[in-house]
RNA sequence: GUGGGUGUAGCUCAGUUGGUUAGAGCGUCGGACUGUGGCUCCGAAGGUCGCGGGUUCGAGUCCCGUUACCCACCCCA
């Protein structure tokens, strides 16, 4: 019997959970006071789905998905990202009637098959967010907010995070340029490396990503798609930068902030930490897919939206020393003081439970002592000392943990008065 | 898929040029204080030294293989 989470998996254990929580309950404030609403879709679709929103050349694809035959020889995949998702159930269930518009996020588990690293996991989890039926570039800007002060709620420092935004252009003006790149790297071919040349037939605009020196160089001196919008990106994107500015949101353009997926158009955007990660730095991404909806068969519906990584955040939020704010484990400890009283202090923290105040006690019949010990590891501001001798009037003690001065409180009187000391 | 590093107690790690019974700190449990926590002191429990083979009188230590984890490349959250 293997007793280990299969690579690239782990369990989260109570104090990364609890960031879990975290994160997720400050995501879910917070885009509420957006007016997003949740959504949960499968962990798995048709291998389709990913395969035709994602983009058959991508790295995603290509090599990191999760698919296997089912029992009725479908070919299903383990989702390696959220957005496709979205979209499928969005059209599925005409969840943008045409001339509308629909807020939605969601969170969870996704999976590509990675070697692991330093923030990258198998399986990993994100919260995102899907803006559609809506193409004005204010709501670009929004999205990119959204993320944002979800960064700041939880506690990660602005001069940590670097936000870079960039233009990919759209259906008029991408695929002209993508044909100048294909050609200029044709004719740079012999200084470039073999996966760049490759590159130029099934994805040219990554040769900017290549880390290769040989090749950066010969990249820097390329065309830019920046210069080759058309008016109406340029407009766009110009109009974005307008809000975000508006709005006090530094950024940086980078024109070579290239995303590996290939539904992209117009807005991409990216956040960096530069403390806690390793070279897997992005904690937060994403972009718009004005497109998108419409290959997939759905009506014509633009499309916006990020995701953000919650093991990357929680690096990022180590390096920052932040406290994941915790509850105490129990607010009252019920010591007994011998195995005579057991059955009365059971009794006693039943009724502190019922009455709604975290209790706990020691089933295990150890010492005095060692339950106090208990009591004070667990954050518990009183203990309720259960003895014979305060039995036998029907009363027990109540230890202030802090002043350590103690009340005799009849057991009747228990809840009501424990509740009074915590209030107080 | 490629490269590098590391596997010794629940956790973090020592362990000399190979040498007898493998250690420390933290944590756990007990005691000093026979009904009272955080500090201190004392004690106890807890280990197939990742696994398999080889060299040797003798291997935690050296060699080979294997496996797991970590980090990096590629790419991304």
């Amino acid at each position: 019997m293997n007793v280990r989470a299969p690579k690239g998996t782990a369990d989260m254990l109570p104090p990364v959970a609890r960031a879990w929580e975290y994160m997720t309950r400050t995501a879910q404030e917070l885009f509420a006071r957006y007016g997003y609403e949740p959504v949960y879709t499968p962990l798995f679709e048709h291998t389709d789905v990913f395969v035709r929103s994602i983009g058959e050349a991508t790295d995603i694809v290509s090599k990191e998905m999760y698919t296997f035959e089912d029992r009725g020889g479908r070919s299903i995949t383990l989702r390696p990202e959220g957005t496709a998702s979205v979209v499928r159930a969005a059209i599925e269930h005409n969840m943008v009637p045409t001339g509308s518009s629909a807020k939605i996020y969601y969170s969870g588990p996704m999976f590509r098959y990675e070697r692991p690293q330093k923030g990258r996991m198998r399986q990993f989890w994100q919260i995102g967010l899907e803006a559609l039926g809506m193409p004005e570039p204010s709501v670009d800007a929004e999205v990119i907010a959204v993320l944002m002060e979800f960064y700041e709620r939880i506690g990660i420092p602005r001069e940590n995070m670097r936000l870079l935004v960039n233009s990919m252009g759209d259906a008029f003006c991408r695929p002209p340029y993508r044909d100048k790149i294909a050609d200029y790297i044709r004719d740079h071919a012999d200084s470039l490396c073999e996966e760049c040349v490759r590159r130029a037939a099934s994805n040219p605009l990554r040769a900017f990503d290549c880390k290769n020196p040989g090749c950066r160089e010969v990249m820097s001196t390329a065309p830019l798609l920046r210069d080759e919008l058309c008016p109406e990106c340029e407009e766009h994107y110009g109009a974005v930068k307008s809000y975000l500015d508006a709005l006090g949101i530094a950024y940086e353009e980078d024109p070579s902030l290239v995303r590996g997926l290939d539904y992209y158009t117009r807005t991409v955007f990216e956040v960096q930490a530069d403390a806690g990660l390793g070279s897997q730095n992005a904690i937060g991404g994403g972009g718009r897919y004005d497109r998108l909806m419409e290959e997939f068969g759905g009506p014509a519906t633009p499309g916006l939206g990020f995701a953000l990584g919650f093991e990357r955040t929680l690096l990022a939020l180590e390096a920052a020393g932040v406290e994941i704010p915790s509850h105490p484990i129990a607010e009252v400890y019920v010591a007994r003081v011998d195995s005579s009283v057991a059955l009365r202090a059971f009794e006693i923290a039943a009724s502190l439970r019922s009455a709604g105040i975290a209790s706990e006690l020691d089933h295990q019949a150890r010492s005095l002592k060692s339950q106090f010990k208990q009591a004070d590891r667990l954050g518990a501001r009183l203990t309720v000392i259960v003895g014979p001798e305060e039995l036998t009037v029907g009363e027990a003690t109540v230890r202030d943990m802090l002043t350590k001065s103690e009340t005799r409180v009849a057991i009747d009187a228990l809840p009501a008065h424990v509740m009074e000391m915590l209030g107080a």
